[in-house]
DNA sequence: GTTGACACCGCACAAATGTTCGTGTATATT
DNA sequence: AATATACACGAACATTTGTGCGGTGTCAAC
């Protein structure tokens, strides 16, 4: 699958920040207005792309017919807002009304010891979702949840079919529980992030010497996120 | 300030409808088919009145130019979705296994040796309360949670500072993680439940000698309750 | 009975907007 | 060199879609 280009992000960015504001997603021709695309077809382009990759679903002949896959948008760390569409914000009282409790999406599982990708297609719809109360995890903004798939991190205590939760952000301190999106590999990872000059290091949790670091350039390597919580289920 | 009419209504309805379902909001034409009104002009009036009413707003030129006031909906009983996180929506299915919230109360710390009486039965005074989906753990009937206190089972992956939520039950299959209460040591510990004979043996799971198993006959240990979920908080 | 506000209808127009086609330019592949 | 592919451009086209205007019917007020 090919990997988003930096048009298409900003496409992307750009709907979502668009519809937040406005509540209907944008034309064709806004988009192109606003990305710096002169030609509507090349807009139209793109926008095939980016539902080939299920960032979006399109509705043919329909205007302003797009429909953001919000799920797939977090795991490439382009954010939206959390809570409602209402134009005019809720009030104090409602807010308190409806609680303070927030849903996690379970994105998919994350490979731990060999990296594999995301499952772009469970992505379109979370397998599942982990519902918290707010204060305990701190601010219900950007969080989503992965399960692990894998032994890697074992040492962490992290097991394989455990679930992460992360906190979307871009960086991270050396030594915290990241996942990462590795460019050119294509593959999102679960490691311990360590920063060695212009590199980083993603660093397993396992004493097998089958796991080893993966070291890349650090501009080829996007955080995705910090690991929160670890929530295991028995059975 | 005029009353709602009944079209209004049904335009309001449709319109949250609508765009509950495709994330973008209908046409004047397409609201008039579904409402029974030929006449776009007619749906271009009513627009204009809920308009004045502040129950929308609309962008002139714009197709489906429409903002619904959600808050103003929800004073005359129009439901919206409640979560909009995900762009496709959930199915019914899924908004089903999502189901109810329901939160459960940290009684207190657990650690061997560190005689601590945990009765369920006794919540009056949790230090504090963790609050889990429905269906997340089955059901939400007889739980609770304990603080981890200590490294006696770290082989099992449950550090220092986890929190366990427990079954409240009396019995558990062998090699279940179990809280126990021992009488005669007047101590309530986490371990993993071994029977042999008449005996029951509490085996931790630590390979320091230290952490030794407790062995002791059936009718003095009590079992509070079994080990369903392990949740760890990351600073 | 006339007036005027209100709600509604049908239709035509113009603007907004998605679609399509021909073309060009790199880059990689054969 | 020839071919294939991805990406981009511009223009024309066709459909979608909001707007405006003339007209109808009802009802209460004057």
């Amino acid at each position: 699958m090919a990997a988003l280009s930096e048009r298409q992000r900003h496409i992307l960015d750009f709907i979502v920040e668009f519809t937040d504001e406005y509540d209907y997603p944008p034309t064709i021709r806004e988009i192109g207005e606003k990305v710096g695309i002169s030609s509507t077809s090349v807009v139209n382009y793109n926008l095939a792309k980016l539902e080939e990759m299920k960032y979006l679903s399109r509705r043919r002949e329909v205007s302003r017919g797009l429909s953001l896959n919000r799920v797939k948008l977090a795991e490439i760390g382009v954010t939206a807002r959390e809570d409602d569409s209402a134009s005019l914000a809720p009030t104090q009282a409602q807010r308190e009304a409806v609680g303070r409790r927030f849903r996690v999406p379970v994105l998919g599982k994350i490979a731990a010891g060999n990296p594999i990708q995301v499952d772009p297609r469970d992505a379109t719809n979370p397998e599942d979702w982990i519902e918290l109360a707010e204060g305990f995890l701190g601010s219900s903004e950007r969080l989503f949840a992965l399960r692990v798939q894998g032994d890697s991190m074992i040492d962490a205590s992290v097991l394989d079919g455990d679930i992460v939760i992360l906190r979307q952000q871009d960086t991270a301190n050396d030594g915290e529980m990241v996942a990462a999106w590795i460019e050119g590999d294509e593959e999102t990872t679960l490691k311990y992030l360590y920063r060695e000059g212009r590199n980083v290091r993603l660093q397993p949790a396992n004493p097998n010497p089958d796991y080893r670091p993966i070291i890349r350039p650090a501009e080829r390597v996007r955080i995705n996120g910090k690991v929160v919580s670890v929530i295991r289920v028995l059975h």
